[in-house]
DNA sequence: CAAATTTGTCCATTGATATAGACAACCATA
DNA sequence: TATGGTTGTCTATATCAATGGACAAATTTG
């Protein structure tokens, strides 16, 4: 389907540079298996004609890719896909880090990079039934898998209930373990919510982004099997490196 | 939470085009009710003051997004939100295009707008349980609610067991209501991909989009409530009017 | 070694993007 | 009606994006 569907064509005068453009469609490529596995890239001849542009602009569309350690160009050989396919993340009523990721990945693990306290913005409040202004821990981490970001979330908790939760997250890298020192044995997803744009600055920097990539956005609530809402958290997920599946629960 | 996590700064050479980026700014501040609904806009060289660029970019930004049809600029008076929040669409067990729009939208219906008969790609035999060429019915749907395209689909069936779904289609314009006609009661999401990407040419026309927006793409199996598949399907939603909501799956 | 293939670099040209400033046109209101 | 605020238009300039062509440098193949 990929071959009924994406034509190979490209839009000027879009906002969008053609290089951005041709190097998403070769990320696409790749993650479609499309081209072969860390075997050779079409030539920059070839790719020019395919997309309908000069060689140049296939050349800056690599560059950018290389850049980004994905392909690897090597003179007189041709160039090279280093990276692997995109990760499919799983996201579904137990949704967690570490275990969804078992077997796409060598290395997994979440960094916390921020906790703080701060008073709770409407719509945090609201998510937590809390009211306006109290008291929330914010905790914001980085999931990684071999070596690189693919998730970047944002996370508030009642600071009453859970205070401490960011040594025990800082003790434990996990979510799941850290709740459950405050007698949380289990969760559920209660919602989430989906968008997608493109990254900004911060996205960038967090994620290890090039500029123009784009990202996908969940906001999502977990809640206690009785119906309590525990946690309420933003994530931000590159779409060139992770899919999502929604799975049964 | 977008206070603190939107930066309002803005990527140079970065492939996408300054003003592409603004108008996706304006696009999610609108989304997230920043900017109150039908009120005026900041006027311009306040927005360009917050997003640090020149004035005439920023009106380059708005007058694309009044292409668009999302804003209204009037001389002397200030430029106007047109258009309403995004659609949060659900996504579940029970996906159904109408049901879950109740309450978002005044109007909505499915458009058929191609079906024809084809082999079965890999991919889609290898999701409805066929051999690789095997004979299937492709319709290609658009969702829209209140005169606005919010979905493109292109969906596969068994051409043996679901003979003259196109017409069924046709005249009930109706996923559901046409596989009732061939004895389905009920059927349930198997499974759901989700990834997002630059909208191509074929996006862009079909959504009537403008260049260099994004699109959420999801595919995704039905199948009978005792497991049996019957339809494969890849759609595409606008991600500036579009949200996809997981529901409890 | 010679030829073919492929990536790397340079020059020149064109059009799109972004900035800067000035002023006209239009609207609301004091 | 006069003033201030806002969008619309124009000119000019600098930089980025894209094309085209030519050739160098490195590798593989015959």
């Amino acid at each position: 389907m990929a071959a009924t569907m994406s034509a190979d064509s490209v839009e000027r005068r879009s906002g969008v540079s053609l290089w951005r453009q041709i190097a998403d469609k070769i990320l696409h490529a790749i993650a479609m298996g499309d081209f072969p596995e860390s075997a050779a890239l079409p030539p920059e001849v070839a790719l020019a004609e395919r997309y309908g542009v000069n060689r140049h602009t296939v050349r800056s569309a690599i560059s950018a890719l290389v850049r980004e350690g994905v392909l690897k160009a090597e003179q007189g050989r041709g160039t090279f896909v280093l990276s692997r396919k995109r990760l499919s993340y799983p996201i579904g009523a137990r949704t967690r880090f570490s275990t969804g990721l078992q077997g796409q990945a060598v290395e997994r693990h979440i960094v916390l990079l921020v906790s703080a306290v701060e008073p709770a913005s409407e719509r945090v409040a609201a998510s937590l039934g809390l009211t306006k202004g109290a008291s929330v821990i914010r905790l914001e981490t980085r999931g990684e898998a071999d070596e690189r970001p693919v998730s970047r979330a944002a996370s508030w908790f009642d600071a009453g209930r859970f205070a401490g939760i960011d040594a025990a997250m800082a003790a434990t890298g996990s979510i799941t373990a850290s709740l459950a020192r405050f007698g949380i044995e289990d969760y559920l997803r209660q919602s989430t919510v989906l968008s997608a744009r493109h990254a900004d600055a911060a996205d960038l920097a967090d994620l290890d982004l090039q500029p123009g990539a784009i990202v996908l956005v969940t906001v999502a609530v977990n809640i206690t099997p009785d119906g309590q809402p525990i946690q309420f958290s933003e994530s931000r997920f590159p779409a060139e490196r992770v899919e999502l599946r929604l799975s049964a629960l």
